[in-house]
RNA sequence: GGGCGAUUAGCUCAGUGGUUAGAGCGCUCCCCUCACACGGGAGAGGUCCAAGGUUCAAGUCCUUGAUCGCCCACCA
C-alpha cells in the first residue's frame, strides 16, 4: 500500500513536524475543570538567556515522561513551563556582551543597562523555550512564566514586605561574602570552598614601650593593613603578661590593643592572632565583643582602598606580594610556611571570595527553616532517594540566615526606600511618596536587587497567580513532585518548601525527586567553561530526539551520576529503528489485512475491555496467550518503576518486551497465521498483532513520544482522541494473564534455542533444513511440542521432529538436555567430538557445583526449619532438575568418550 | 574536620537478602532469509575492592580498611 515508507527511520522531519504541531493545536492546554486526579508539576526554570544542556534534558525528559504517562492515565495534568531571570549570571552575559562592543556598562547607567538586558532576553530568551518545543515537551504554553514578569514581581514584592513586617527581613551590618568581579555580595551557598596550598605568613608585630614583639601567622597578609587589634587565648602563659599593652602595626604604624579572646586556639601557629574585623568572621565577631574599629582596606574590584595606606589602588595580589617584600625588608618577616587551607571562590566568576563587612538585607531562616523541617520529618514531602533527607536536614537544623540584597542592576529591585531627611527606611508594596516614619518625600529606592532564588523559591505559587486566591492555585498547588538536580537542593527545593508553607500554608510539592548529574566519560562534571559539556540539542539532530530522551532514561537510575556515551545512544536509535520496521511490516501488509476482511474500526479498537483478546477463532493460541500476559505484566512493571521514579527500570522492561519478545517471537511465530487462508484464523491473527502494537506503541509513548505519535497516526485508530497523548496508558488486566502459557512458552523457546545451538555447534548451512528428535517422558511436554509444531519447526530450521519418549541414543547425534525433555540432531560425517567434550565437561563442572551447595543446603538442618517453606520447596525442586540434567550429561559425557576412544583406537 | 556515594564482564552501568549475577556497547563465529545489517542466530567473557561479622541464606545487611568521587565546614 504505502510501499515507499523508508526502510530506516528519518527521525528529523517526523519530530520536528509533531514538535510544531503539538504546540499549534495547545494539546497540551491544562483544564482546571477537566476531570480526574490532578498531576502538576512545575518546570526548574532556565536561565532565560541560556540555552538548553544536558542538564536540563535529563529533568525534561524525566519530567515529560512522568507528565505523559499520568495524563494517559486520564489525570488531569499540568507541566508548567518558565524561565529564570537569573539575576547574577544574566548581567555578567550582557556586560561581557557590552565590553566586547567596547561599552562599559556603568556609562549606560541603571536604566539604560536594563534597556540593554531586557533587549537582550526579547532576543536570545526564546532559545532555551524554542529547544524545549523541538523536545516535544507537553508542557502548556500558555501558562509559560518569567521570574521577573510583573505578575511574578508583584509576587515577590508581597512576599518581601510581609517577611519584613514580620521582622523576618532585616538590614544589617554583617561580614559578607564579596566577590570582586561580580562586584556583589553573594550568600554562602553561592561560594564554593577550594582546597589551596598557599603560605603561611609569621609577622612580627613590635610591642609598644619593650624590645618585644609577638609574633602573628596569617594567610592573607595584606589584610593586615586592617587590623585593630592581635588577640591571645585568656588563658595562654606565654603571653598573659602582654594582655593590655599595645603593639605598633607593621607598615601602617599604628598602635593596636593586644586583647584577649578564647576564640583563639592555643595550638594553631604561635596562638597570637591578627585581629581584622573588617575582613574575617571570626575577627568580625571579636571586634564587636572587644567593641574594635572595622577599617575595610579593599575597594569594591578588588584593589586596596584608601585605608591601605601607602598601598592603595594596588590589586589585593599585588599588595600581598609588596607587603611581603617590604615586612622581609623591614626584617619583621619570621618566617614562611606552606600552608594548605580552604579558600572561598565565587561560583560564577571562580575568583577569590573576600570577607568584607558590609550592611546587606537578611533573611532569617530558622523561623522559616522550622516548619520545613518539620513537613519532610511528618513525610507530608517525600524525598526520593531517601538519603537526601539526612542532607536535606542537616542543612536546616544548621541553617544560617540568608543574605539576599545583591549590588546588581538587573533583578527584583527591594522594595525599600531611604528617607534623605530621618534616615528610616520605608518598605512598600507601591512605590511610597511619603517617609512613613517622617513624612518626608525625599525617599530614595534601596539600589539593591534581589538573589535570583528569592523569586525562585516562590515559583511552584508565584506561577500559579498568588498572591491572588486562583482556580490553578486551587487546583494543581501543591504540585504533585518537583524533579531536579541534588546541586541545587539547598538553593532552591529547600527554600521553595520554606516559602511554600510561609505563605500558601500547604508544602509546594509533595514529592521530591533529586536526579544525578550527567558527568563526562571522565567522571567530570560537565562545564561548559571546561568543554567538557555535550551539546543535547546537536545529538538531538544526529540521533534523534527521540533516541536521547529513551538514552536518558535508560541511564537514569536513581542514586548514581550518569555518564552518556555514544554507543548508548546509538542503541536507542537503534531501538526507535526496530520500532519503525516492526510498523513498516504492518504498513507493507494493510492490503492483506484489507483481504481478509479486517475493517480499520476492528483494528482501532485494540482494546477489548471485557474480556481477552480477540477469539473470533475459538480459542486463543498460546503464543497469543503468551504475548498478552507479558504485555499486561510488562505495563504492570513499567507502572510501578514509573511510581517510583525507576525510570531506567521502565525504559528496560519496554525494550525487552518490544524487542526480545514481540519482535523476536510474536510477529516471527505469527507470520503464516497472517497469511493463512483461512479469513477467521488471519483476521484473528491480524487482530491481535494490532492489539499488541498498539499496547506496545502505548507503553512507549512517554519515553519515544514523536515517533509513537508519527506510528499511531499512520495506524487505523479510534476516533475522537487526536493524539496518542491522550490514548490509554495500558494497564495491567486479569483476563490477560496466563501464568501456564508463559510457563509453556518458555520450554517451546528452550526447545527451539537448544535446536539453534545444536546447529551453531554443528556448523550446520543456516540455510539448510535439518531432522530432529524429541524425547519426553511427560506427555504433557509431548502434547505442547505436538501442538506447535509447526513454529518450532520454522524457528528452528528443521526438516521434521520426531516426537517420543524413549531414550535418544547419543550415538551418531548431538543432544541437548533439559530435565523436561531431550533434543537430538543426527550428524553426518565433520563434528569435534573433541570440543563438545570440553563443553560437556565445563557444564558438568559448574552443575556439580550448584548441586552440591544445593544438596548441602538442604542438608542442613537449620535452613529446613529456619527457611519459608517456598523457598525449602522450590530449592527442592530445582535439585531434582539439575539431578536429572546432571544425569544426562554423565550419560552423554560417557557416550562422547568411548567414541573419542573408538576412533582414535582406530 | 564532619557527612554522603561509588568499587560487579574489556568499557559504561543495572541488580528491591532466596534458583546457575544481568543490560548496552565492544569482541568471536555464522547469515545481506520475503519489517529491519540501526538486522538475525550462536558464543566467549565475572574469586561482585579487601578482611571480619550478622543470617538457615549475603553482590545485597553490619563493622573496619583501601581506592576514587562529591557535599558541607569561619581554625588565622
Amino acid at each position: 500500500m504505502r510501499k515507499e515508507i523508508p526502510k530506516a527511520y528519518e527521525p528529523r522531519q517526523i519530530e520536528q513536524r509533531w514538535a510544531r504541531e503539538w504546540v499549534k493545536q495547545q494539546l497540551f492546554r491544562a483544564d482546571p475543570k477537566a476531570p480526574g486526579p490532578v498531576f502538576s508539576i512545575v518546570i526548574p526554570p532556565p536561565n532565560v538567556t541560556g540555552s538548553l544542556h544536558i542538564g536540563h534534558m535529563l529533568d525534561h525528559t524525566e519530567i515529560d515522561i512522568l507528565t505523559r504517562w499520568r495524563r494517559m492515565q486520564g489525570y488531569n495534568t499540568l507541566y508548567l513551563p518558565g524561565t529564570d531571570h537569573a539575576s547574577i549570571s544574566t548581567q555578567r552575559v550582557v556586560v561581557r556582551q557590552l565590553a566586547e562592543q567596547g561599552i562599559d556598562y556603568r556609562m549606560l547607567g541603571r536604566e539604560g543597562f536594563e534597556k540593554k538586558v531586557w533587549e537582550w532576553k526579547e532576543r536570545s530568551g526564546g532559545t532555551i523555550t524554542s529547544q524545549m518545543v523541538q523536545l516535544g515537551e507537553s508542557c502548556d504554553w500558555s501558562r509559560e512564566r518569567f521570574t521577573l514578569s510583573p505578575e511574578l514581581s508583584r509576587a515577590v514584592r508581597e512576599v518581601f514586605v510581609r517577611l519584613y513586617e514580620e521582622g523576618l527581613i532585616y538590614r544589617a551590618h554583617y561580614l559578607v561574602n564579596w566577590c570582586p568581579v561580580c562586584q556583589t555580595v553573594i550568600s554562602d551557598l553561592e561560594t564554593v570552598h577550594e582546597e589551596c596550598v598557599g603560605n603561611l605568613w609569621y609577622i612580627r608585630y613590635p610591642v609598644v614601650g619593650s624590645n618585644e614583639h609577638v609574633v602573628v601567622a596569617t594567610t592573607r597578609p595584606e589584610t593586615m593593613l586592617g587590623d585593630t587589634a592581635v588577640a591571645v587565648h585568656p588563658e595562654d602563659e606565654r603571653y598573659a603578661h602582654q594582655v593590655g599593652k599595645k603593639v605598633r602595626l607593621p607598615l601602617m604604624n599604628r598602635e593596636i590593643p593586644i586583647i584577649a579572646d578564647r576564640y583563639v586556639d592555643r595550638e594553631f601557629g604561635t596562638g597570637v592572632v591578627k585581629v581584622t574585623p573588617a575582613h574575617d568572621p571570626n575577627d568580625f565577631e571579636a571586634g564587636r565583643r572587644h567593641n574594635l574599629p572595622e577599617i575595610d582596606v579593599l575597594t569594591d574590584d578588588g584593589h586596596m582602598s584608601a585605608a591601605a595606606g601607602k598601598y592603595a589602588g594596588l590589586d589585593r595580589f599585588e599588595a600581598r606580594k609588596k607587603i611581603v617584600e617590604d615586612l622581609q625588608a623591614e626584617g619583621l618577616l619570621e618566617r614562611v610556611v606552606n600552608h594548605t587551607y580552604a579558600i572561598g571562590i565565587c561560583d560564577r566568576s571562580k575568583t577569590v571570595i573576600e570577607p568584607r563587612a558590609s550592611t546587606q538585607w537578611f533573611v532569617r531562616m530558622k523561623p522559616l527553616a522550622e516548619p520545613a523541617l518539620a513537613a519532610v520529618e511528618r513525610g507530608e514531602i517525600e524525598i526520593v532517594p531517601e538519603n537526601w533527607r539526612a542532607v536535606y536536614f542537616e542543612w536546616m537544623r544548621n541553617i544560617r540566615d540568608w543574605c539576599i540584597s545583591r549590588q546588581l542592576w538587573w533583578g527584583h529591585r527591594i522594595p525599600a526606600w531611604h528617607c534623605d531627611d530621618c534616615g528610616e527606611i520605608t518598605v512598600a508594596r507601591e512605590e511610597p511618596k511619603n517617609c512613613a516614619h517622617c513624612s518626608s518625600a525625599k525617599l530614595e529606592q534601596d539600589p539593591d536587587v534581589l538573589d535570583t532564588w528569592f523569586s525562585s523559591a516562590l515559583w511552584p505559587f508565584s506561577t500559579m497567580g498568588w498572591p491572588d486566591d486562583t482556580e490553578d492555585l486551587r487546583v494543581y498547588y501543591p504540585t504533585s513532585v518537583l524533579i531536579t538536580g541534588y546541586d541545587i537542593l539547598f538553593f532552591w527545593v529547600a527554600r521553595m518548601i520554606m516559602m511554600g508553607l510561609k505563605f500558601t500554608g500547604q508544602v509546594p510539592f509533595r514529592q521530591v525527586y533529586l536526579h544525578s548529574l550527567v558527568k563526562t566519560p571522565e567522571g567530570q562534571k560537565m562545564s561548559k567553561s571546561k568543554g567538557t559539556g555535550i551539546d543535547p540539542m546537536a545529538l538531538n539532530q544526529q540521533y534523534g530526539t527521540d533516541a536521547m530522551r529513551f538514552t536518558l532514561a535508560v541511564v537514569a537510575a536513581p542514586g548514581t551520576d550518569i555518564i552518556l556515551t555514544d554507543d548508548r545512544i546509538r542503541s536507542s536509535r537503534a531501538f526507535a529503528n526496530k520500532i519503525w520496521n516492526a510498523a513498516r511490516f504492518l504498513f507493507v501488509n494493510l492490503h492483506k489485512i484489507e483481504a481478509v476482511g479486517v475493517t480499520a474500526e476492528e483494528l482501532a479498537a485494540p482494546e477489548v475491555r471485557s474480556a481477552a483478546p480477540h477469539r473470533h477463532a475459538g480459542t486463543l493460541e498460546l503464543v497469543d496467550r503468551w504475548i498478552f500476559s507479558r504485555a499486561s505484566r510488562v505495563s504492570a512493571e513499567v507502572n510501578a518503576a514509573l511510581e517510583q521514579f525507576r525510570f531506567h527500570e521502565a525504559a528496560h522492561v519496554v525494550y525487552h518486551f518490544f524487542w526480545g519478545e514481540f519482535c523476536d517471537w510474536y510477529i516471527e511465530w505469527v507470520k503464516p497465521r497472517l497469511d493463512s487462508p483461512d479469513r477467521d484464523v488471519a483476521r484473528t491473527a491480524w487482530r491481535n498483532l494490532f492489539a499488541v502494537f498498539h499496547t506496545a506503541l502505548r507503553l512507549l509513548h512517554p519515553f519515544m513520544p514523536f515517533l509513537t505519535e508519527e506510528l499511531w497516526h499512520r495506524l487505523p485508530r479510534r476516533p475522537g482522541i487526536r493524539s496518542i497523548a491522550f490514548d490509554r496508558f495500558p494497564e495491567p488486566r486479569e483476563v490477560w494473564q496466563y501464568e501456564q502459557a508463559e510457563k509453556q512458552m518458555a520450554l517451546i523457546q528452550k526447545i527451539i534455542g537448544d535446536a539453534r545451538e545444536i546447529r551453531a555447534d554443528l556448523k550446520l548451512d543456516p540455510k539448510k533444513k535439518v531432522a530432529a528428535e524429541i524425547s519426553s517422558t511427560d506427555s504433557s511436554v509431548r502434547a505442547l511440542v505436538e501442538a506447535h509444531r509447526e513454529p518450532i519447526l520454522r524457528l528452528a530450521m528443521l526438516s521434521e521432529l520426531q516426537i517420543g519418549s524413549g531414550h535418544l541414543s547419543p550415538k551418531g547425534g548431538a543432544i541437548r538436555s533439559t530435565a523436561q525433555f531431550d533434543l537430538r540432531i543426527p550428524y553426518g560425517k565433520a563434528i569435534d567430538v573433541r570440543a563438545e567434550v570440553v563443553r560437556l565437561r565445563k557444564e558438568m563442572e559448574k552443575l556439580a557445583r550448584d548441586l552440591e551447595s544445593k544438596q548441602n543446603r538442604l542438608a542442613d538442618e537449620a535452613f529446613r526449619s529456619r527457611a519459608p517453606e517456598e523457598i525449602v520447596r522450590s530449592l527442592e525442586l530445582t535439585l531434582r532438575e539439575r539431578q536429572v540434567e546432571y544425569k544426562k550429561l554423565v550419560e552423554r559425557l560417557a557416550q562422547l568418550e568411548s567414541d573419542l576412544g573408538a576412533s582414535s583406537a582406530g
